[in-house]
RNA sequence: GCCCCCAUCGUCUAGAGGCCUAGGACACCUCCCUUUCACGGAGGCGACAGGGGUUCGAAUCCCCUUGGGGGUA
């Protein structure tokens, strides 16, 4: 479905008066014009600054853009109809097209469900990396081809892609002939990297992030020299899943009845009751209710037996995990052992480890840090760097 | 129903007449951080079982009541 744009009430600019007032803007726009291959490209517009800029930089880089926001959420909808009137409205003030898709029943299936059955197993899901690969970067460069027959598909994503053709050797000893390469985002404050280790080839080749080497500053900067009426919105909206519920927690209360457990100490003590282990992740200290000596942290969560088990933090640690359904990015599998860092969760330090490439599993490596991990959880994704450079990733298994 | 011991924030406790407008730890709440869940950071709420005494002054001493633990006919 394709909204037309409304009228504006009162005509903005349709490019500022000045050119970029940070370097870093200076250079997004150069990369745009120096841009090889033609210069048609939809934006995933989610009515944030991000991707307000990012549309913004397109245009004035003298691209062909057209924007495109999905509706995601069943129900009012309430947060996904919000951004829609930004992106709405940023689409209008650029004059560019603004198309919209109900994406709500394909969003229930894929992220919904997933989350509701992992999390009632025990399990910390993480839909954003799903979210990515099959609701978002997937569908809307599908839909850009096969709608508008444009190639490219852009985002506001604090991230960089190499491409094949231009790419560095690789900082880790294997194979990275021919491949698209994806780095961390300039900024690591913003750095949004984990949650797109599991984008295939095909989709990475497409894709164009204009804001990978800015930093957030810079992004508001620009914003407001352009005017942009989300140039001050507020950074991190709620879960985009939360809109009606409120939280997490609240979310999963409406899709999972309560079911009372058993909190434990390892050696089987009781002491405490919970309520239900989806409201509880490794790692996790708050919310357990359990007055103790020092704090206790969840280093278990047992579907099986209903149960959480927790110990003080010093006894929360594992050293190694099993990580299953990895997707090589920037290399080739690898045909042994490696030596790289790993995030194990979004914004944690990357930690020093040995990757053993894992025959049994399918698409599965170990992991042997070089030092004790804090918060190593079962569903969540552990994502191998050398660097800047996303080298690949997969989830952690129980 | 004869004799002894104990009684402080939600929990575990510090406290042996003025340094206590009662301190700490854990829990809890709020905010910050954050495209997941968490971690983390900063604040906050919160108690001397009740009633009488003794003292210039009592959480600290005495008495009674109440509520928990031991010993003898």
């Amino acid at each position: 479905m394709t909204i037309p744009s409304p009228t504006p009430l009162a005509p903005l600019p349709v490019a500022p008066a000045s050119g970029p007032c940070t370097p870093a803007g200076a250079a997004a726009l150069e990369r745009l014009r120096q841009w090889p291959g033609d210069h048609q490209v939809v934006v995933g517009l989610s009515g944030g600054v991000d991707s307000s800029l990012t549309a913004a930089l397109l245009v004035e880089a003298g691209w062909q853009v057209e924007g495109l926001t999905l509706w995601l959420m069943s129900g009012k909808g309430a947060c996904c109809a919000e951004g829609l009137v930004d992106a709405v409205a940023i689409c209008d003030q650029l004059a560019i097209p603004h198309h919209l898709v109900d994406f709500r029943e394909h969003f229930q299936e894929e992220i919904v469900n997933f989350l509701v059955e992992g999390y009632g197993a025990g399990l910390t899901p993480l839909p954003c990396s799903r979210c990515n690969k099959v609701v978002k970067f997937g569908p809307m460069l599908a839909w850009a081809r096969s709608e508008r027959r444009i190639a490219r598909l852009a985002t506001g994503h604090y991230a960089r892609v190499r491409h094949a053709e231009g790419r560095d050797p690789l900082p880790v000893p294997g194979e990275g002939r021919g491949r698209h390469q994806l780095l961390r985002g300039l900024d690591r404050q913003k750095d949004q990297s984990y949650f797109l280790y599991d984008l295939p080839q095909e989709v990475l080749g497409a894709l164009v992030f204009p804001l990978g080497e800015m930093a957030k500053p810079d992004t508001r900067l620009e914003a407001a020299r352009w005017g942009l009426r989300t140039a001050a919105k507020p950074e991190s909206q709620d879960l985009c899943l939360a809109d009606h519920h409120g939280s997490m927690k609240a979310f999963l209360d409406a899709y999972l009845p309560p079911r009372q457990g058993e909190i434990v100490l390892r050696d089987g003590t009781v002491v405490g009751h919970h309520d239900g282990i989806e409201h509880f992740t490794v790692g996790q200290r708050r919310g357990l209710g359990v007055a103790w000596s020092e704090p206790l942290h969840v280093v278990r969560v047992d579907g099986a037996f209903n149960r959480v088990v927790v110990a003080p933090r010093q006894e929360a640690t594992r050293t190694t995990c099993e990580v299953g359904q990895v997707n090589w990015v920037s290399m080739a599998p690898p045909e042994g052992p490696l030596e790289v860092e790993v995030q194990v969760r979004y914004r944690t330090a990357p930690e020093r480890a040995r990757l053993v490439p894992d025959g049994g599993l399918a698409r599965g490596v170990r992991l042997e840090f070089a030092e004790p991990q804090f918060s190593i959880t079962p569903g969540q994704a552990a994502v191998f760097y050398a660097g800047e450079v996303v080298l690949g990733g997969g989830l952690i298994q129980v």
